[in-house]
DNA sequence: GACGATTAATCAATCGTTTGATTAAATATT
DNA sequence: AATATTTAATCAAACGATTGATTAATCGTC
């Protein structure tokens, strides 16, 4: 299932004289975006065991030793996969809505942060939509949680919280509640489920 | 760390004259049973591809190749597995529910369509939390959504969809509202999608 | 020519499966 | 009832395939 992509980008290198010239998106000198890209989708896909360096070597058009050289082997290639999507969507989060999350930042008028919230909601989705690697982005993701570890960690000190006290500020003006209360809290927690569980549930 | 097991249940058999009488719950006889028992276990913890069969022989305190004999292989054991635990879902939801959600059978006071409904989640949930093997079967479950195949199609149509149809004729008789209308519907859906999420989110 | 990037070839380990033999119970035959 | 035959259940051993990792050589660039 592979072996188109294998092929060509190796005939590409092989063939060809342009090695630093981007054609294809992969190979072509990115050899090391063009594995952490190829083992996102795969890991995504079919998760960590299921997936093997061969293939991934094979979608990404380079050799297999350059995930050694590189990562070090195929659970630093794993954990580089999983910093690169924590890095992408705390840059997302934090361009929508942190901002307004900071203790020093002045809060919005109550209309104002129920429509800023919206806005980050909306870039979220978006990118969990649009993004084309999204889908295998997103079972990455609640693959980890299913076993949670370092990854989870990172990814929740990174965005989860910020996102989540910040939206809770938010919420909190939009409402007139305690920011720290229980109850908005609570609401938070729910609201983001919802968004989550609609994307998990999609195939039903 | 299945050795103890393996060999106590491999000694009955050898050495003493009792071959039918069950001491460590496993092997001893139900070799099928065990086995299922602990790749249930296995699977549900580490995903299909991360699991070997050696493991879950050992676990079983049984030989490797009754997995063969009995299942036909690897994948003919999960998907025993996975036959299993939605025979038992189904058995919980069909005594907790579905008397209640077919054409013929009728509608309760809007109060106890209430209580009905109550009780009925209260016993999905106690079976998600008490069963010893809970935990696993429902990554098992939550694995599955992920990849979507012939597991997900059974599990959909013998459990969630009667439950769903039920759930929302009692919720419609408990609201006042319309059973087929999308107010509804979407009502249960989210009222069912609490319940996942917070089962889902609490590493978090 | 030195050096980083890339490759083919190879390694030991582990995988799922198959095999052939052994045991005990059930069934048939005498 | 005693004996022979068949069947089911279990086991240890081995198989070929595939895995992740390593090595030494090659290529291309500065």
């Amino acid at each position: 299932m592979a072996k188109a992509a294998k092929s060509s980008g190796r005939k590409e290198r092989a063939e060809g004289k342009t090695p630093e010239t981007p054609e294809s998106a992969e190979a072509s000198g990115g050899s090391r975006e063009a594995l952490i890209h190829a083992a996102t989708l795969r890991f995504g896909e079919a998760g960590y065991a299921a997936t093997s360096i061969r293939a991934i070597a094979a979608d990404a058009g380079v050799n297999l030793s350059l995930i050694s050289y590189y990562f070090g082997g195929k659970q630093g290639l794993y954990e580089a996969c999983a910093r690169d999507i924590v890095d992408r969507l705390s840059a997302i989060a934090g361009r929508a809505i942190l901002p307004f999350g900071g203790e020093a930042a002045e809060l919005p008028s109550p209309g104002m942060s129920l429509a800023v919230l919206e806005r980050a909601i909306s870039a979220m989705v978006d990118f969990l939509v649009r993004d084309e690697a999204s889908q295998a982005v997103t079972r990455f993701i609640m693959r980890e949680l299913g076993n949670p570890g370092l990854v989870v960690d990172i990814l929740y000190e990174d965005v989860m919280q910020p996102v989540h006290t910040a939206a809770c500020r938010l919420w909190a003006a939009a409402t007139g509640g305690e920011s720290d209360s229980a109850a908005v809290k609570l609401a938070v927690f729910s609201l983001i489920g919802q968004v989550v569980y609609f994307r998990i549930a999609r195939p039903v």
